[in-house]
DNA sequence: ATTGACTCTCATGTAACCTGAGGGTGTATA
DNA sequence: TATACACCCTCAGGTTACATGAGAGTCAAT
């Protein structure tokens, strides 16, 4: 019979800790004194004690940890839990590595610029959604606007006259590659609420979740080579590649105010 | 002016963390309507959220970043966090890899032996204790209790004359290998609570603290080689190395019934 | 009888949210 | 104009594996 300090320093467990696992039904006292409440251990029950460490030491949690002490557990049950815990800790164990080379590009980006990077890479899932889209071809890049700003109004037109309505920002898929300005093929996007027919100029389709690879551009519009570059940086230093067109939101475009706009450009993307 | 849903929708940020956000300070609302409590968030705010996404993907705290987004931070600063950050992880990486290693001894342990392992062996640190011991040298493996006996009893019967106390369980350190079995170099070792002189036979001094590898072992007393065997495979399959004299802890001991005995053995051990 | 070391229970805090209850707000439709 | 429905609000409580501290009882020795 032993009080709890003296098998905390048997252990090297904190008696707060013991108490815990009693309480948990992880470790029981052998004993415990009707009238004082004092708890009571054997030494038969350090073998159990450092088995829930050494599981701890693995990774389990201590739900986990009393399941594996249950008796009545099979030899192929107990496996299966490692092999799971297995590739648990494997997948931690390449995100930590993934961070650490997020960190270290940060840290080489401070050196060279001198400062925080301006672009800030986050990785995001966006839903699938319903959209009504008119695709077009534009000769040259300072043409864009004479191109897509009318297929937006076709679009919206369309739209409203079937009773739909726009349920987020619009925004333009770039078919193209980033690279190419000459007859790029863009697709000017609206995402609605119900599904339409559509025409022979506005496609409604369902465009699929994906995930992204996503930054947030703000003032001077029409300048995202920044953008871009942080965004293929990113992306070909967290090993993804490109699955897709990608996606220029407009999230907020006011008219004669081009300085003041703010955009979100996506490239879908997958692991590589 | 963008109500927190449409700002969770543009962001990817559930409505709850934007208000958990709002509530650490970490991104207020530009607005708080003061009549209904709502909040209102401008698109300006969106490269805020995603350089406070980036960081959090980095592994930083919201406390943490809270700190790096506030103005007045130098660059030396930031960059020091990062670079404690990096160390950080790095840490946490190799702490994964081990792990890595001891889940897959484990499941190797149960293929071999179809069934999981007798001993667990855990990692702990023995604080510091003031001891009394005499030394002596064991001519063959089956003359132990002949020579440590005795000792014991010299150790005690000066402890007790001096008026000193033991602390907790006596043991042996073997300063001789694990695998040498005649001239055994062993001291009968007794953890007390005040200095004494000691004489000829007894030494007193303190024990430093150090970290262990350790089992526990049950039952038929004298018969630690399955526990050693533990131990060392499990030193050297996770980078330790032996340090000093191996420790066998005598935790329960009753004459005749040595069946019944509980004993821990511990390998003090350091980073390979 | 008192001291000091130990033990007990119960409440609270940690990090970064999630879930749900109970109730107000805003817009569109029957 | 009533009502439905989608939002929004503020609590309160739950999550993990304990640590810290308050207030009170226990035990052995002096």
């Amino acid at each position: 019979m032993i009080k709890i300090g003296d098998f905390a320093r048997l252990s090297q467990v904190s008696v707060v800790t013991l108490r815990y696992y009693d309480e948990m039904d992880l470790l029981k006292p052998v004993k415990v004194d009707h009238f004082t409440g004092y708890r009571f251990y054997s030494a038969d029950q350090l073998p159990r004690l450092n088995r829930i460490l050494a599981l701890k030491d693995l990774g389990f949690s201590l739900e986990q940890i009393k399941l594996m002490l249950a008796d009545g557990l099979s030899l192929e049950q107990l496996r299966g839990m490692l092999k799971m815990q297995r590739d648990e800790v494997e997948k931690r164990l390449s995100g930590e590595q993934e961070r650490l080379v997020r960190i270290e590009a940060r840290l080489r980006q401070i050196e060279l610029e001198d400062k925080m990077p301006n672009y800030d890479v986050v990785l995001k899932t966006v839903p699938a959604m319903l959209v009504a889209a008119r695709r077009v071809t534009i000769p040259t890049n300072d043409q864009v606007p004479q191109y897509l700003g009318p297929a937006y109004n076709e679009v919206y037109d369309y739209v409203r006259k079937e009773g739909a309505k726009d349920t987020s920002p619009c925004f333009a898929l770039w078919h193209s590659p980033s690279d190419v300005y000459e007859n790029e093929d863009a697709e000017a996007v609206v995402p609605i609420d119900r599904p339409l027919k559509g025409n022979d100029k506005v496609k409604v389709y369902e465009l699929p979740s994906t995930q992204v690879a996503s930054v947030v551009h703000q003032g001077n519009f029409e300048d995202f080579t920044q953008g871009h570059a942080a965004l293929l940086e990113w992306i070909d230093a967290n090993g993804y590649k490109i699955i897709g067109p990608y996606r220029e939101i407009y999230i907020r475009h006011q008219k004669e105010k081009l300085t003041n706009s703010t955009t979100e450009i996506q490239f879908p993307v997958e692991k590589a």
